[in-house]
DNA sequence: CTTGACCTTGACACCGGCGTCAACGCTTAC
DNA sequence: GTAAGCGTTGACGCCGGTGTCAAGGTCAAG
């Protein structure tokens, strides 16, 4: 199929597609006259990125899960560099959380500083 | 005093000095050959800008805070507009952190999937 | 032959908060 | 005079993942 096709079906646009591929992450041969070709294993590439893409995961995130399943493995995410991916992810992601429970403190603190009596407080356990 | 040594007072770039007046945060006087002069005033002007960038707000958040320092109140929080501010801000980061506990919830998910056994348990009540 | 829908590459725009460089003016010290 | 060290404005770069437009090639249908 070809690019327009292989958009659809993945739900993103040619636009992003032909981005992954500049990035290393889709190769797709190219017909005589130029058009990018692509197959069903193409589809489920999109697809594991898309995935990837919607729970916060970069492109280069991305990358090891392509490369698996390009190695045939029957999921993204069962080689041990899909998995260092995600611990890394998960500890970067514990990182950010406790980084915003901190900056929610301080910004409390900087309304109850302010405005004492603006704060309802509910729950500060 | 001049740029440079607000700057070094503030602990910020000239650069980022002359982007607050750009924004309309900070206006300078000039002295006749068009350097921009500051005060004392200006100086409590930075550091609110400072104190605000440094928990996650944007200039435009900060915008409030510095006009109601230079409406003369003690407290750049003290101002409706600023608590208006300051309990979007908190709103916004409860919804990030919500966020970012769903994302983490979901990448465990699909470690778990993916490798089971290689994602440790550890304090999922 | 022409239209139109598809494809190609290349390049600019976005967002925020600056860093950095260019090219130039002012001021002071030597 | 001149060099150093301040100041000025203007403009590009960054980061990520596209959207969007430009200018053109290809191909099937009418």
């Amino acid at each position: 199929m070809r690019i327009g096709e292989l958009a659809q079906r993945s739900g993103v646009s040619p636009r992003a597609l032909r981005y992954y591929e500049q990035n290393g992450l889709i190769r797709a041969r190219r017909s005589t006259n130029g058009y990018r070709e692509y197959d069903e294993a193409d589809v489920r590439l999109v697809a594991e990125i898309r995935s990837l893409i919607a729970v916060g995961f970069t492109l280069e995130d991305a990358r090891p899960f392509v490369e698996c399943l390009k190695a045939g493995h029957e999921s993204g995410g069962s080689c041990p560099e899909s998995v260092a991916v995600y611990r890394r992810k998960l500890a970067d992601i514990d990182a950010d959380i406790r980084s915003l429970l901190a900056r929610r403190s301080e910004v409390a603190a900087q309304l109850a500083q302010a405005c004492p009596g603006c704060l309802i407080t509910r729950g500060e356990s």
